[in-house]
DNA sequence: GAAGGCAATTTCATTATATGAAAATCCCAC
DNA sequence: GTGGGATTTTCATATAATGAAATTGCCTTC
């Protein structure tokens, strides 16, 4: 069954779960998501001691996951890239962007708005493919970033249930929660195992009212549908 | 002054290096590239000890780097797709591959056979981006993946020195080193402080030959000195 | 339905190993 | 030359990571 040993959610009691190996991944994840940094800088934003710090740093760096630069400070490297890379061809992911990747597209002409696809890592929503609008004002940049699932349109599409598999999923609104002026119209994509991700259309809140708005939810339950098709074939 | 204090590069003999750190980068690897893996398996790829082994990969799934499936199967998780995509958005790369995209695509389009853009990772080089020939017989899917420097075309290429930034790249060239029947024609891109990277046209051997082979290779050249401009403009 | 085998997990004693304060060094800016 | 910020090295300490072995769980086979 499911029964995760109880309370294992926090961290093993005596179970001894490797510091430096928690340290390391902050530090990629500090600097990977910030740009170049310092050391100091690093060290501040992660809460490390600053000989600690210079350390893990240098391991990264020999494994070649980051590169200093001639300032000194430390930003993304080529094998991280590959790994990131081979992330995207191997992973999971890897199936579920292919199958939303032409709904997305039909999403972005028939909206005229930027459509995203986001997963759920634990309690927040990560978006990780677009499309773009063609529009001259329109929602860019939020692939890679992570909003709570808390409070947010993508948030309820992605922890909503699926009765069965083949219904019609049900679209979500929300407008300002993360951005002010920024309306979301999001429908999950049903899984076998419940829902694996979501699809978003993003754009300005003055566009998204009206019969546009209705006009749009169709658009993304449909697309949704259509991706979960792609992915569980009848 | 860049005098790397010699010796540097084995292991600090007596700097504290720390070992988990690096084992649980060995298993990030090694589950990201090798799609979903099993404790035992990735153990034995690893050669850390299976409880270990566990260990750390609980560190990583509790970050969500990795995921587990219903089979205890370990692959890619969200967040690692976060800092993935984000590592294209702000790392050094990022400047790379936007300025050697349209290069690419009028490579791929002027060739008729696959264009790819390659960085240096030590004694690798990786793959990091790619526009495919619209031909039916094609080379696919190098985007992350590495091979060696040495004896390789786009391993010459990025090890080649540059003289004066502004000078038109030379051309290298290779069959079969990697597969064969596959030819490579690659020229580094110059930048600031050496090459930088470089742009690779890999096809089958047979159709790159006699004037076909010179058209390539003026082509890369051209689009090699294209990309240096857009990255390093006078 | 029992036995066998393989993978995952937990336990626990041991000390190797990671840690961080402080001192030393480097590098600019003034 | 002087001062201050960042980086790097050193080193004594005990924390925290380690791995062999035992245990549990699960699936296959007979």
């Amino acid at each position: 069954m499911t029964t995760r040993s109880r309370s294992s959610g926090g961290s093993g009691s005596t179970l001894h779960a490797s510091r430096s190996a928690e340290r390391v991944l902050s530090l990629l994840d500090t600097v990977v998501t910030g740009g170049a940094t310092g050391l100091t800088e690093a060290a501040g934003a992660t809460g490390i001691p600053v000989s600690t710090t210079l350390r893990h740093l240098r391991v990264l760096t020999a494994r070649g996951y980051l590169v200093r630069d001639d300032l000194g400070r430390y930003s993304v490297g080529p094998s991280f890239v590959r790994v990131a890379l081979a992330a995207f061809q191997s992973g999971p992911y890897a199936r579920l962007i292919a199958a939303a990747q032409p709904a997305l597209q039909r999403l972005a002409e028939a909206t005229e708005e930027s459509a995203y696809l986001a997963v759920r890592d634990g309690s927040e929503a990560v978006y990780i493919a677009t499309v773009e609008s063609h529009r001259a004002i329109r929602h860019v940049g939020w692939v890679g970033k992570s909003v709570p699932v808390e409070g947010t349109a993508v948030g309820k599409a992605l922890t909503s249930e699926v009765a069965n598999l083949g219904q019609r999923p049900v679209p979500f609104f929300n407008t300002g929660a993360i951005e002010p002026d920024v309306t979301a119209v999001v429908a999950p994509i049903h899984g076998s195992a419940g829902t694996v991700g979501a699809l978003s259309v993003l754009g300005p809140s003055e566009r998204l009212v009206g019969e546009r708005l209705d006009l749009t939810a169709d658009a993304v339950v449909d697309a949704a549908q259509q991706t979960s098709l792609a992915l569980f074939p009848r």
